[in-house]
DNA sequence: AATGAATGAGAGTTCATTCAT
DNA sequence: TATGAATGAACTCTCATTCAT
């Protein structure tokens, strides 16, 4: 008889730290972390202001958690993306392409990782350097498998990777009001990419 | 004609706003736009308070007016240290050190020009639209003169610059404490570059 | 008759009432009326927040309560004491003793009746009115026996054994960390109140 | 030409902090720490909310501040009062009268002493370790020239003194609204001293 | 130009109380 | 009766800005 729509999920849909979160995302997309303020997050997810004390002891903590959630969400679609590829061409495109993707379709939301540098500085390391971890890790087994020149510095290469990741996707996606990152500008990137990395004999 | 208390001997007429922009840059190269109050700029420019609209109109003036002057500055450093060269492995060598060197001696200075997209998203527009251009007006001239594959985008190209400006040489600088970004960290950015960049047939 | 239902038995009908009475008191004697939450009341009694209005009408009608249960217990422990002494000797030492042992087995419960004046004047009135009167009478008991100087003013009398019960009882107890009143401070104190009061040719 | 009223001592007629506690003083004699709010002490003192923070750290701070003045203005009026005075008697009934005016003068100036204790437990402790150390030194004084029973402890004797004067003074200058403590009650209160703390074979 | 006390709007946060279950 | 999430008024405190001097 009830709609299932009603039938909230216990401790999911009701769940009033869901609630906040998704209302926060959308604020936090759009305006700065001060002039978001708590009263305006309950406003968006339809609750009084006082319940957010309820689900988070701070405004802090609740973008602690958006920001951590984001980080887990960027990096399970890039890895279900890539999923068993192995050749680097593939892992590349694959990946880019998912990362495109979230930034694409949730804009803003990187806007909010950025923002985390002048909120908690020590947030946004903690994002950078679990990245950063993952992608010299890839690095040296392509550099293994011969596929990177392995007179490259691994850690340089990942940091060359988040730049190009951080500033095209981002500022493509977000400068163009969250149109997808055409093909073209992937292929370009990915052009680039592949053959600076190259070993030198290729 | 004009009396002598309305013409400030040039050099002194400056002095409150530049005592103020100096003391700001200090300041918000440490602590967020938020967190540095006005109280404290004018402390630390040792002036009382009031005066600081003596000199400027509001706090986000002065922001506006300190991210211009860190435009100007990193432009012309780029400017000068590139000077007559034309090939594009001079320009590139040349023009990223330079960008490291300020980087690297005004530590915290790249921060303030990020932490303008949450203080003023259009002065960040701004700020990164006349840098792109730029890039992308050598990039042009590169392509002009066979030294980079005329098929790329010279949009995605000089945002692809960017990227690597912008995370290398600023995550290096500031994880790193501020020591210098090291020859071999730039050789290494320059090499995939070079090859990313060059015409296929070379 | 009466449904099983409304006629709680006796001594658990007054469960859900004595048991908050029972956690506040401990929470009274230690924190202030202010920072003693409702919320911290009903963890102490193991008991949902909600459940509090079940049993009381406000957190100021359990404090009324809570004070005037410990007026009572006060009375009813000295007037035990007392028992059917008539010499004033007597009714001094056996009070005082009742009352000092009181304060120094429920430490902190004296704290509760003097935040009673911060917190509800006219209650705090009603207590010492009441205890006031039930000395005045004494007195005057003992004046008509000859025990107690004629020419003192039975209410100031009332007023001073109020005061040396209230701070020497009290700051004694409380400031030794709880520990009994040494029978030589009450000795010391019975030797001045005995002379002090007497009749003059005594 | 300005006539006096309107040059204000520098530092003093014109201070904030003064204007604040003054009015502070009005509204603690009245109401609870709790229901004075910092905006009801800027209303009665004239002044916008947030002027409060210039001169004051914060609520907290101010009331620690006047507690502190009135124990030095206390102490300081009964020293004056006692003066050169040797003889117990004297001692007694000019410290006494003093502090009684001190009461009577300032109506609730008292309450404010007392609700220091659930304000700040370790103010009120300070406050009342500094009268009981005058107080039992004076004791032991009067001890030395026999005046007082050597058998007393002076500590607890001070207590006793410190219990009259809290009781009597306090309960009697608040429950009369302030009239003076009248002389009859004076009397009697040194009658039963006089008496009650007197050498045994005097 | 300079001073610095004063302003007051607005922020984050707390908590007694309510209410649907 | 019992639950505990929701409510929202009220509080303390901050700070960009103003203004009399």
């Amino acid at each position: 008889m009830t709609p299932p729509t009603e039938r909230p999920t216990p401790g999911q849909d009701a769940d009033g730290r869901e609630l906040l979160l998704t209302a926060a995302e959308r604020l936090f997309a759009e305006e700065s972390y001060t002039s978001v303020t708590v009263a305006k997050i309950c406003a968006q997810a339809g609750m009084a202001t006082g319940t957010f004390y309820a689900w988070f002891e701070s405004k802090h903590e609740l973008f602690v958690e958006l920001v951590r959630s984001i980080n887990r969400d960027v990096r399970r679609a890039m890895a279900v993306a890539i999923g068993e590829a192995t050749s680097r061409n593939d892992v590349e495109r694959l990946g880019f392409r998912a990362f495109f993707e979230v930034m694409s379709h949730r804009p803003g939301v990187y806007r909010i990782v950025r923002e985390a540098e002048f909120v908690d500085p020590s947030l946004f390391r903690e994002y950078y350097e679990q990245i950063a971890r993952g992608y010299a890790r890839g690095v040296r087994g392509f550099q293994q498998s011969g596929q990177v020149d392995p007179a490259l510095d691994p850690e340089i290469v990942a940091f060359m990777y988040m730049g190009v990741g951080y500033f095209v996707g981002m500022r493509w996606a977000e400068w163009t009001q969250g149109r997808s990152v055409p093909d073209d500008v992937q292929a370009d990137v990915m052009k680039v990419l592949t053959r600076g990395l190259a070993r030198p004999e290729d």
